[in-house]
RNA sequence: GCCGUAGUGGCGGAAUGGCAGACGCGAUGGAUUCAAAAUCCAUUGUCCCCAAAGGACGUGUGGGUUCGAGUCCCACCUUCGGCACCA
């Protein structure tokens, strides 16, 4: 009994594909190739629990793109690999005392095997693993590029690409030395360090103060600042991989602390990485997530002269520095601020420091010493975590010094206080309460004056009435005047009314007018809006017109912006600047497994660092790992590799001098940001790509992965590349073309009660959460037994079992069926009970207990089922639940599509008898057509979902018809094999082809079966569908129309009353409007 | 708060401004079977109506544009995701 045999079919056709080679890609185009696409998913790093069902879902979508083009003639290059650095094999390692190296491997097969399985047509000889030394001795090549590379800002320039960029990175020998530093290079020995332009060595005999000075100009370079040291992992991490004061993987939580680290000077690249992003074919989510992630905003620098400055024993007082602010240099003693909105300058009324700002010591004041140490000792204790739950609390010291204020010449109190971070812009801020919440809120809190500057408009008292004054949109303006013509005029509402002064008359006017428009209570609302300020939601407003500003006075703010930064340039206090969210990449790391450095650290004669660092040469890569046997984390911030054999960290350099090897090791970051440059070329051992290899393949044509890398490798390999393409090393400036993120895949819908009337509002989370929990302390015990909702439970200590947050019982977690409850209203109820029941989708975890794993799935269904179902879903990108019959759903229409060949009655594998060679009617024409038409066309949108049911429709018609021409089966399996590839195989053998689908060409589609003799056509009677007729394809507007007005049921429905006009589209439909003749009360 | 995404049957979802709900799941009825599984056929948005014929309503809410709106415009509500003391 021949049936639908997946558990056959599938590893005899992986096993065919293994030995015939069959989707190994050579790099030069096979005859008569139609172009090339390179189609790339993001590579998963493997983990010891194996693939997950969001892993098959893109690889699945790009291997149908990939064996549809085969198909169609393209030259495809589909590979994939690991990235395999990382955390867990490391603490395994801890545990079980396995090298790392070890249970990579043995991951990296748990993970080849189900890919394999799967049937994705990946060419394997390209196979590379990021822990592979051959792949990260240009990993650290790569590393050796940014360290020898400076970014110019200034620099003009024509990319191969043709375009032309102002800024670039160029090689460090290039950087202009400082006449100070130049003339050091004469050193009285006569070492003279005139070096030969041409070949300048990382290690050449240079000022140890030029040295330095181009260290600190590297894209790589070493920075002791506070950085995320993360006990829990053993490691600092990159502010990316802190979510809310945690780290990203493990939970644990991160405190800030100063540490000598790489970084990675990203920062250069933040307007090229911003701009670059509007041609990509990205969708605008993901560039809109990278632009607020790299957060540029334009305002001014404006420097504050101090007006008190203990003066140092030199005469001058240190400067703040900072790495994004510009070359512009003050001659006396100035606190620069970085601001958007210079409109605002007239009304500072303090000024804040980051309790870090180098500025802070000279500026305090004797009698102020105490209390601004004691700060920030607290300061610097407070984690990210501590800083973000305090937020609202807005502490602070004063200094006891004063800055002047550049356009009025007043006094400005210094104040340092946490809510400034001394990472972004100057790390001081001019302060104006009046028109910014925090300043507001700070100033409250601490008693400093405010100083309104920008006049409301009538808009802002329009848009800001508070939400609790429950009034149309025509009360508000009304409401909005009224505050105008009490004022007499916009231009005497004051803003200090809203700064939270009462203005009693202008609130008891406005009272009376909001209770007579809502004809309620007048001593509520009058209790209610106690403060004029209570009127409104924000008690300042940010944009209007200038007051209280001298000059400019009247003007609008975005004007006065652009006149005072103009003023300012010109008086030399300051200037446009560009500030950024994003901070250079913290790219160190304390672990074994990673890339080590590729650098070296000069010692003296003592054995201690000089500062002086030298890379390796490109020729002494890879640096391996040492070996080791213990992998305990140190607990301190001292590196695991700092443990390794003296033979490994030192060495004699050939002048003598002794180095020590850098310690750190790289981020898990480093392998991924150029895997797919490797893939081009995965066995060159002369070079980390042959550059006609990356000039054919690049860019990636398609990229598909999770939207959770949107901010993490999508922006670190963008920087990496444009580095790589400024140094000439790759012919783009962009890697990736068409990138598309797949939407997660949620656990199967659960059902969740909670008691009906519980919590208030209506039909929000939150009083679902808070039921939850009072349900779990109160069983029902005769209707819900041991009924706990998910929320409750935690995972027990070893991992097994589920027990009660609370009570920590183990609790068996019952699932309710569909039987259990029943509809009430719009909600569905348990049974007997006023238990109100909750279906929804939850992300899939270990904990909770809903992982689908695909192995099983394969198991009972087959890959063909799995990949189509996870295709059949729904679109791509979006969020969607699994649900068990919907792969049966697409496992019935396999065997639909089995038994349409497949007499499944007889007694070996064999065509269907009703399968003939019999020429196919024009309707049996036409329905092949339209599906090789809309197939095609679904695979080109990516609408995979549209192309499966298109199919489904073409094997309901032909299924169990007899008999079945072979003419318009056989191009079904073809349109079938990207999604089902087994199956596809299996069928086509059974048609008698002896080659492989894989490379029959794609059917094509003929226009002229696709026209129909008769099509039906709705008619519409003011644009409601009463009728439809057959007509001929052909007829044109008026016969439509007569047709139309002639039908049986159309024609009563027009007599005697008045066609106002007619539309009749051709094709499409007719539409009558007609005056009805008595004004009746029609119902719209 | 800011940025982004999405709201359509019992469920997943489909619809170049032109017949809302393709396809699938689920459900109901039937055929086949000793019976079941599997399979096949039919019905399936809600409501009015004994039923049919027919009709009314229907794409988060309220407006608007249009002969015609799920689709376009304005305002709002809600969901999900990201960022969040970024000056």
């Amino acid at each position: 009994m021949p049936r639908y045999d997946f558990q056959r079919i599938e590893p005899k056709w992986q096993k065919f594909w293994d030995e015939n080679r069959t989707f190994v890609t050579l790099n030069t185009p096979p005859t008569g190739a139609q172009g090339k696409l390179y189609v790339l998913d993001m590579f998963p790093y493997p983990s010891g629990s194996g693939l997950h069902v969001g892993h098959p879902e893109g690889y699945t979508a790009t291997d149908i793109v990939v064996r549809y083009n085969r198909m169609r003639g393209k030259h495809v290059l589909h590979p994939m690999g690991w990235d395999a650095f990382g955390l867990p094999a490391e603490e395994h390692a801890v545990k079980t005392g396995t090298h790392p190296a070890v249970t990579t491997k043995q991951n990296i097969d748990t993970f080849r095997r189900p890919l394999k399985m799967l049937g994705f047509s990946y060419d394997w000889s390209r196979e590379l693993s990021t822990t592979d030394p051959e792949y990260y001795r240009w990993t650290q090549w790569i590393f050796l590029q940014l360290y020898d590379t400076w970014y110019d800002p200034e620099y003009e320039w024509t990319g191969p690409d043709g375009k032309k960029r102002l800024g670039k990175g160029r090689p460090i020998s290039e950087l202009p030395i400082p006449e100070e530093l130049a003339s050091v290079r004469r050193e009285p020995d006569g070492q003279s360090s005139v070096d030969s332009h041409k070949h300048q060595r990382a290690d050449a005999p240079r000022s140890p103060e030029i040295r330095k000075y181009q260290d600190q100009h590297r894209l790589a370079y070493l920075s002791e600042a506070p950085v995320n040291w993360c006990p829990g992992l053993g490691t600092v991490i990159a502010n990316e991989e802190v979510i809310n004061g945690k780290s990203e993987r493990g939970d644990h939580p991160v405190i800030r602390m100063p540490l000598k680290q790489w970084m990675l000077r990203i920062t250069a690249y933040a307007d090229r990485l911003a701009n670059e992003l509007e041609d990509l074919g990205w969708p605008d989510s993901i560039k809109a997530l990278q632009r607020n992630w790299i957060g540029r905003s334009v305002g001014a620098e404006v420097d504050f002269p101090l007006a008190s400055v203990r003066r140092e024993p030199d005469g001058s007082p240190e400067r703040p520095t900072s790495l994004n602010q510009g070359a512009h240099a003050p001659r006396s003693p100035v606190l620069r601020v970085y601001t958007t909105r210079p409109d605002t300058l007239f009304g500072v009324t303090y000024m804040v420091l980051a309790p870090e700002h180098p500025l802070v010591d000279s500026i305090t004041t004797p009698e102020q010493r105490a209390a601004v140490d004691e700060y920030r000792r607290k300061a610097s204790l407070k984690s990210d975590l501590d800083r973000t739950d305090l937020a609202k609390d807005k502490s602070g010291v004063f200094t006891g010094g004063y800055a002047i204020n550049p356009v009025n010449g007043e006094r400005v109190p210094v104040w340092i206080a946490d809510y400034v971070l001394i990472s972004y812009g100057t790390g001081a801020i001019m302060a104006v309460p009046a028109h910014d919440e925090r300043d507001w809120e700070f100033a409250k809190q601490n008693g400093i004056k405010i100083v309104p500057v920008v006049q409301p408009t009538k808009d802002w008292l329009a848009n800001n009435i508070s939400k609790d004054v429950d009034c149309s949109n025509d009360m508000l303006g009304q409401i909005a005047d009224e505050v105008i013509q009490e004022a007499g005029g916009i231009d005497h509402v004051d803003p200090i009314w809203f700064l939270g002064d009462d203005k009693t008359r202008t609130r008891e006017v406005l009272v009376a007018r909001l209770t007579s428009a809502r004809q309620g209570n007048v001593e509520s609302i009058s209790e209610h809006f106690g403060r004029m300020s209570d009127l409104f939601d924000r008690p300042y407003c940010e944009v209007g017109t200038a007051i209280n500003s001298g000059k400019y006075n009247g003007l609008p703010t975005a004007e006065f912006k652009a006149q005072i930064t103009a003023d300012l340039t010109a008086a030399g206090l300051g200037k446009e600047a560009v500030n950024y969210r994003l901070r250079d990449w913290l790219f160190s790391r304390q672990r074994y497994w990673g890339e080590p450095f590729p650098i070296w650290h000069e010692l003296d004669e003592a054995g201690n660092p000089t500062g002086l660092m030298r890379a390796d040469s490109a020729e002494e890569l890879p640096v391996l790992h040492p070996h080791m046997e213990d992998f305990k984390p140190t607990g301190t911030p001292e590196p695991m590799l700092a443990k390794a054999p003296d033979a490994w960290l030192y060495k004699t350099a050939a002048d003598g001098v002794k180095l020590k090897r850098e310690t750190n090791s790289m981020p898990q970051w480093a392998g991924s940001c150029w895997y797919y440059l490797r893939f081009c070329d995965n066995q060159n051992s002369e070079r980390f790509i042959d550059p006609a290899l990356e000039k054919y393949w690049l860019p990636v044509d398609l990229y598909v992965g999770g939207a959770e890398h949107a901010v993490l490798h999508l922006l670190y390999s963008r920087f990496w590349h444009k580095v790589l393409f400024d140094r000439g090393h790759v012919t783009g400036p962009e890697p990736f073309g068409k990138l598309v993120n797949q939407g997660m895949i949620l656990g199967e819908a659960e059902l969740t009660a909670y008691q009906k009337g519980s919590g208030k509002g209506q039909g929000t989370s939150d009083k679902a959460e808070e039921a939850d929990s009072s349900l779990a302390l109160n069983p029902q015990p005769s209707t819900l037994n041991d009924f706990v909702t998910i929320k409750d439970t935690i995972e027990s200590p070893d991992g097994e079992g589920r027990i009660h947050k609370d009570t920590k019982e183990p609790l068996t977690l019952v699932k309710l069926t569909a039987e259990q409850v029943e509809k009430s209203g719009s909600n569905l109820v348990l049974k007997g009970t006023d238990i109100v029941v909750e279906s929804r989708s939850y992300k899939m975890s270990k904990s909770r207990g809903n992982v689908i794993n695909p192995d099983d799935v394969v198991k009972e269904y087959g890959a063909d089922s799995l990949r189509l179902y996870e295709m059949f879903m729904g679109p791509l990108e979006q969020v969607k639940p699994w649900s068990m019959s919907g792969v049966e759903g697409v496992s019935r229409f396999l065997g639909r599509t089995w038994r349409m060949f497949v007499d499944e009655r007889a007694d070996e594998v064999a065509l269907h008898p009703a399968i003939q060679d019999i020429t196919p009617t024009d309707d049996q024409l036409r329905t092949l057509h339209k599906t090789i038409k809309a197939v095609t066309e679904d695979i080109e949108k990516l609408s995979f979902n549209t192309a499966i049911s298109r199919m489904m429709e073409f094997c309901n018609e032909f299924g169990t018809l007899e008999p079945r021409p072979r003419a318009v089966l056989a191009p079904f399996v073809q349109l079938l094999s990207p999604f089902a590839p087994h199956i596809a195989e299996e069928l086509w053998e059974l048609l008698g082809h002896r080659d492989s689908l894989s490379y029959a060409p794609w059917p094509t589609w003929d226009e002229q079966h696709l026209v129909e003799s008769e099509i039906e056509i709705p008619i519409q009677i003011n644009g409601k569908l009463r009728a439809k007729i057959m007509v001929p394809a052909g007829a044109d507007a008026v016969t439509l129309q007569t047709l139309a007005a002639a039908h049986a049921n159309i024609a009563p429905q027009l007599a005697g009353k008045q066609i106002v006009k007619v539309v009749a589209v051709p094709g499409r439909m007719v539409n009558f409007v007609v005056k009805e003749q008595e004004p009746d009360s029609d119902s719209r």
